[in-house]
DNA sequence: GTAACTGCAAAAGGTTTGCCAGACT
DNA sequence: AGTCTGGCAAACCTTTTGCAGTTAC
């Protein structure tokens, strides 16, 4: 496997991008290092954190903002796409826009004018099935 | 001033108020303690959290979300609009989006089958206007 | 061989909580 | 009286850092 330059292939940088993209959950820094832990019992979390931030900044890897929770969550795909943030649950899970989205968002936006946009998300708030199969409704 | 059902209307909270709707930077909470301990000198940063929250919680302020730095944002306009975000700086604008946007988010997204949508929020990444002029750029 | 990397422990930084006194209704 | 609120200090949790030993190339 090859990352980039000066980073080095490590056991713990491999085992962290697999468990990492055995997941479309956008998982914490600590539920990836309980996943990795379980390969790798002696792996200390500011090694996944490290791992991480560097993974991220080399564009292998992608941070999701969540305005909610003051946990940062990671995505495997490094790719801007969408993502439905659940109010309820904090869950994070990707989304495919329509075409026509992703289309207007290459242009048509009134007041960027000085703003050089490198990449454009949309997020969606609102519940995720299983929340939303129990949350208490005002009307109905 | 009537803020809702059950919230006084405090010394503290409304010169906060006041405070955050005097900027348009999304000031962080510690910013805004700063600006509110100028009238108030023995506000308490606790104080100042709690209202946030407790603001946000009933819908007058809203958080914002920022993937990159984990200190929250604040934004006295609790309406879903879109922000510019400077990945240099950090700092957040407003976004005016474009009516075609706004009509297309209330609609023809795929694969949100069963996520109830609540708001949507486009985020754009990028250089603010300040940073664009100072950023060592790779060609041009 | 050497720069990059890891684990450990400690520190840092932002946010939240417990407690009691004070203010409002 | 009873509830909501504020200030203070301590606790909390996530993330970062320093250091000494280890590993990938």
């Amino acid at each position: 496997m090859k990352l980039e330059n000066s980073l080095r292939v490590t056991r713990q940088r491999r085992i962290l991008l697999e468990q990492l993209k055995l997941s479309d959950a956008h998982p914490t820094a600590s539920e990836i290092f309980d996943a990795v832990r379980k390969e790798l019992p002696r792996i200390s979390l500011a090694t996944v954190y490290r791992n991480l931030e560097l993974l991220a900044e080399k564009g292998l890897i992608q941070l999701v903002g969540t305005a909610e929770s003051r946990q940062k969550r990671f995505d495997w795909n490094p790719r801007p796409h969408c993502h439905a943030h659940c109010v309820r649950c904090g869950g994070v899970a990707d989304i495919e826009p329509s075409p026509e989205i992703n289309a207007l968002l290459r242009g048509s936006v009134d007041s960027l004018r000085d703003f050089e946009v490198l990449a454009a998300r949309i997020d969606f708030l609102g519940y995720c099935p299983q929340c939303r199969a129990t949350v208490p409704r005002c009307s109905e």
